[in-house]
DNA sequence: AACATTTGACCATT
DNA sequence: AATGGTCAAATGTT
C-alpha cells in the first residue's frame, strides 16, 4: 500500500477540498492494518518453517500461513475496490473544485493483462499494463523472498530516486503451468544506518493459478474458484524461494533447492536458522524491525 | 546438460 | 523523452 497521507491531523474546523479528498480515504486505516498483518505473517512464517523444517507439520504449518496471507490478500483486494470506487466517486466531486485531479485510472485493464503480447504480432513485448491492473498486494518486510512461493528473477532495473534496483519474479510455475503470478522486490532506502534492519517493499500481481500435487488444504471441500482466489495454497513440500537480491540474511534454510541464492546470499544462515525461542517474541505486536532485530540477534541471546 | 541469473535492449505508457 | 516492465542472449551454477 502506498502511504497516503491524510490531509492534516490537528482537528481542523472546516473541511477544505483537500480535506475532502481524505474523507474519501477513510479506508486507508483498514489497509493499513492488513498490511501490517499481511507484514507480520509473513515474518512470522519466516521464523516458524525454518525451525519446524525436520518437523511433519511444517507442510500444514506451511499452507496455513498461506491461507492466512490469502484471505488477508483478498480482505485487502476488496478494501481496495471499495477504496478506489469510492474515490472514484469522490473524484467527480472534487474536480468540481480542483481541475489538477481529472486523472483517475481506469479499473478495466484484466481483459488486456499480458496477453496482449498481440496475435498479429506474438513476438513483441508483452504491454506494460501492470499500472492499471490493481489485483496486486504490496507489503513491506525484512523478510522478501520467504514467502512459501517459488520465483524465478526475470530482470532489475534501477529506479528513478531509488538507491536500489527493483527485481522482477515472476512464479516458476509460469512455463509448466501457466501460473501469471508475479512479485518485484524493491529494498528500500535505509536512511538511518544500522540501526534498523533493511526493509523491503514486495508487490505480488497476479493470483497462483499453479496447481499443488499434495495440498492438504485444497480437498478441503472448497470449490475450484475459492481455491484459485487463495492462490492455490499450493506450498510446496519443500519451501523455497528465491534469494538473489543483496544478503538476505534471515532467510529459511532452503533444503534441496536449486533456486536458493548464491552464497553469499546465505552469510549468517547458520545462525539465523537456529530455533527461537517463540516465547521470546511476547506478543505479536511488534514492528517489522523490532521482529527483524529478533531475527538477526535473538538466536544469540 | 539443465536450469537459474544477469543485463542490455526493446517496448508501452506517461 | 523518461520511466519502468519484460524479453532473451550471455553467463553462471549445480
Amino acid at each position: 500500500m502506498k502511504h497516503q497521507h491524510h490531509g492534516s491531523s490537528m482537528g481542523l474546523p472546516q473541511p477544505s477540498a483537500s480535506d475532502r479528498h481524505s474523507l474519501a480515504c477513510d479506508h486507508q486505516p483498514a489497509m493499513k492494518e492488513v498490511a501490517r498483518g499481511q507484514s507480520l505473517v509473513t515474518q512470522l512464517r519466516a521464523v516458524v518453517l525454518p525451525a519446524l523444517q525436520a518437523d511433519e507439520r511444517s507442510e500444514i504449518v506451511a499452507q496455513m500461513f498461506q491461507i492466512i496471507l490469502d484471505c488477508s490478500s483478498k480482505a485487502m483486494a476488496e478494501l481496495q475496490q471499495l477504496h478506489r470506487s469510492r474515490n472514484a466517486g469522490a473524484d467527480d466531486d472534487v474536480l468540481v473544485d480542483d481541475k489538477k485531479r481529472v486523472r483517475r485510472i481506469s479499473s478495466d485493464c484484466c481483459g488486456s493483462k499480458e496477453g496482449v503480447s498481440t496475435a498479429s504480432n506474438p513476438h513483441h513485448q508483452r504491454k506494460r499494463s501492470r499500472t492499471l491492473c490493481d489485483d496486486s498486494v504490496s507489503l513491506e518486510t525484512p523478510v522478501p523472498h520467504y514467502d512459501g512461493r517459488q520465483w524465478r528473477k526475470y530482470g532489475q532495473k534501477h529506479i528513478n530516486n531509488a538507491k536500489h534496483p527493483r527485481s522482477y519474479y515472476r512464479c516458476t510455475y509460469r512455463q509448466e503451468q501457466g501460473c501469471k503470478a508475479t512479485k518485484t522486490v524493491q529494498h528500500q532506502d535505509d536512511s538511518s544506518g544500522a540501526d534498523h534492519p533493511s526493509m523491503y517493499t514486495v508487490v505480488y500481481h497476479g493470483q497462483h493459478t499453479c496447481k499443488d500435487n499434495d495440498g492438504v488444504f485444497n480437498s478441503s471441500g472448497a470449490d475450484e474458484s475459492e481455491i484459485n482466489a487463495r492462490s492455490n495454497s499450493d506450498t510446496q513440500s519443500s519451501i523455497s524461494s528465491t534469494c538473489t537480491d543483496t544478503c538476505y540474511g534471515q532467510q529459511a534454510p532452503l533444503h534441496d533447492n536449486k533456486l536458493i541464492g548464491k552464497p553469499e546470499d546465505l552469510v549468517m544462515k547458520n545462525n539465523m536458522y537456529e530455533p527461537f525461542d517463540m516465547a521470546a517474541f511476547g506478543l505479536l505486536d511488534l514492528d517489522s524491525w523490532e521482529l527483524d532485530a529478533l531475527l538477526r540477534f535473538g538466536s544469540a541471546c
